[in-house]
DNA sequence: GTCTATAGTAAGATAGAC
DNA sequence: GTCTATCTTACTATAGAC
């Protein structure tokens, strides 16, 4: 089978992370997602904390995709703001990286990394586009980009606590709606 | 001891939420923390998950006076909501109630119950101070409360979860300082 | 590279004496 | 009400054959 098996292991990993988070998925979980064989997790991998680094740096690397795709998707800067920001999110299942950061296992690094490297790059990304719209004229010179980006990442991260909290899907789209109507007051006024 | 040892159950299970999240905090841990012994916990409780609700209940109000307390601070409406906002946090210990969302116990009401319904009241007790905030002109009328009460818990929320992932504790400063400045540019255009 | 067998530890709960 | 002993199951990993 080559390298199929490791593949095999990420991917189920993957959705096992996204479903169940880490310390609720267990090897043996993985192995009968899989389909694979005992002995290979422990062959390819050392152990479950280094699958999951790697299926997490996969998630990361998908979700930074996914957020350059909307912010880029637009010329304008600001746009590309909002069009992040508005983007139907599946809230009760939580973010596949934020869910994660209430697990003890964060404060090990390995398996932080990639989660708090895509937050950061996040943040930067949201901060530049932020920037270049204030330059552009089209937010209030007073705005600090990098304080609006943390702002903007809070408010999705936390619709999601909100809306897992209370089982409602809906808050996740209030929260944004919220955001945005704030978002138009400080429009402009260059 | 009397009640003394469920008092110290509830105690011990509290911190060890606060500390280590649902799944991660065994009934030995609990145990140990409280000095209480092994039939103490199960003559006292149906089980681990009955006093993880037990503790939970108690975490819930406790953070509804502590909100209560910020929110009716001052006698402005708006003022009180700010209050609130700007109140500082440990943003590295995550929010008591909100870091447990991700784990996958939620899906079983009898702990999320009160999860929920602090979001639920927290929620309204937001929209209702935003509500009279634009019924004194203190907000553009435009503002939907429901929605920015979303908005303002999830920046909140949302600062725990971005500030645990990065390990940076300002990520919550700044998440607050970024929905502070969006509010000024909803102010006052009655 | 993959498999089955197995090991050591802990989780979560019950039994029954005191 | 509290204690110690014990039970069953699961977790995580290793051993060693194929």
């Amino acid at each position: 089978m080559g390298v199929q098996s490791k593949v095999a292991l990420v991917r189920a990993m993957k959705d096992l992370l996204a479903e169940d988070g880490y310390l609720a998925t267990s090897p043996r979980d993985v192995l009968r997602r899989s389909g694979v064989g005992h002995g290979s997790l422990y062959h390819h991998f050392d152990g479950k904390d280094d699958l999951a680094a790697a299926a997490l740096a996969e998630v990361a690397t998908e979700m930074r995709s996914e957020a350059d795709a909307l912010l880029d998707s637009v010329d304008d800067p600001l746009e590309g703001v909002l069009t992040w920001l508005r983007a139907p999110r599946q809230s009760l299942m939580g973010c596949r990286l934020g869910r994660l950061t209430g697990e003890p296992i964060l404060e090990q690094s390995r398996v932080r990394d990639p989660i708090g490297a895509f937050f950061e790059y996040l943040q930067h990304r949201l901060a530049e586009k932020l920037h270049d719209a204030v330059a552009a004229g089209d937010l209030d010179r007073g705005v600090v980009s990098a304080d609006l980006a943390a702002t903007l990442v809070a408010v999705v991260q936390g619709g999601f606590v909100i809306a897992r909290a209370t089982g409602d899907p809906d808050a996740m789209n209030r929260a944004q709606r919220g955001a945005l109507a704030l978002l138009s007051g400080s429009r402009g006024g260059a």
